[in-house]
DNA sequence: TGATAATATCTAAATATTTAAATATTTTTG
DNA sequence: CAAAAATATTTAAATATTTAGATATTATCA
C-alpha cells in the first residue's frame, strides 16, 4: 500500500497502534512475546518488576490497539503478539535509534 | 540485534523515537518525505493544512528524536528522512492496523 | 460456600502532549 | 539599514498519559 494513500482514519489507526507500542515497558513486553511466546499477566509483571495493575493496564492498551491478542485459560490470561511482523518495528527502531 | 538485549536506555531511545512518529500528522509528514524527498516547512504546512508553528513544532520533535534530518538553505529549511528504513514502520503498521 | 489466586477496573495525582496565537529569529533583497 | 519571507520559539489552555493503590471481578479448589 502506498503511504500516500493513507486517509485520516488510517492515519489515526496507525498512530494509535504506534502510540500503544511507544512506551519503554510496552516495548519490553513485546520483546518478551517475540517468537510466538504467550505469557500471563503475573509472569510479565514479575519479570519486568511492574505493579500488577500497571501491567494489566499496559496489556489492555496493547490489546485495544490491536497489537496483542489474549486468551483466558482458567484464572490466567495469556497474551501474545497479534501480528508477528510487529516485531520488525522494534527491531527497526532499535537499529535506527543509535546514540547520537 | 536480539530484542532481549535491549537495556533501559535503549528502550527509552526506541520508545522516544516511536513516540515521535506516533501522531497522525507526523505520520503524514513522513509519508510526504518517503523516497528521499526533501520539503520545506512551508510546503509541508500548506499541503497538510497545518499552522506554520504547529508544523515547525512537529518537525522539531521528529528531528530531536532522530527521525528526520534538516538542512538550511537560505530562508528555507529542508527536512528529509534520516533513515529511509523508517518508512517500513509506517508500512508495517498500516498493514497491521486494518479495521477490526 | 468461603478462601485464595489471577486479572481487571477505578480513582486521583503527577506529568506530558497538543495546539494556536503571538512573538522572535534568520536570511534575502531593495 | 528596512522590509519581507521563512522558520523557530514562547506561552497558555485543553487534553491525554502514566502510575500506584484500592477495590472489584472471575475462576479454582477445599
Amino acid at each position: 500500500m502506498k503511504i500516500k494513500d493513507l486517509d485520516t482514519e488510517m492515519l489515526d489507526r496507525a498512530a494509535g497502534m504506534l502510540k500503544a507500542i511507544a512506551h519503554p515497558m510496552r516495548i519490553a513486553i513485546l520483546s518478551l512475546l517475540e517468537d510466538g511466546n504467550m505469557l500471563t499477566v503475573t509472569e510479565i509483571h514479575r519479570v519486568l518488576n511492574l505493579e500488577q495493575s500497571t501491567t494489566s493496564h499496559h496489556l489492555r492498551i496493547l490489546k485495544d490497539k490491536g497489537v496483542l491478542a489474549s486468551k483466558r485459560e482458567g484464572k490466567n490470561t495469556f497474551y501474545c503478539l497479534k501480528h508477528n511482523s510487529l516485531r520488525n518495528i522494534v527491531d527497526c527502531v532499535s537499529k535506527c535509534s543509535v546514540a547520537p
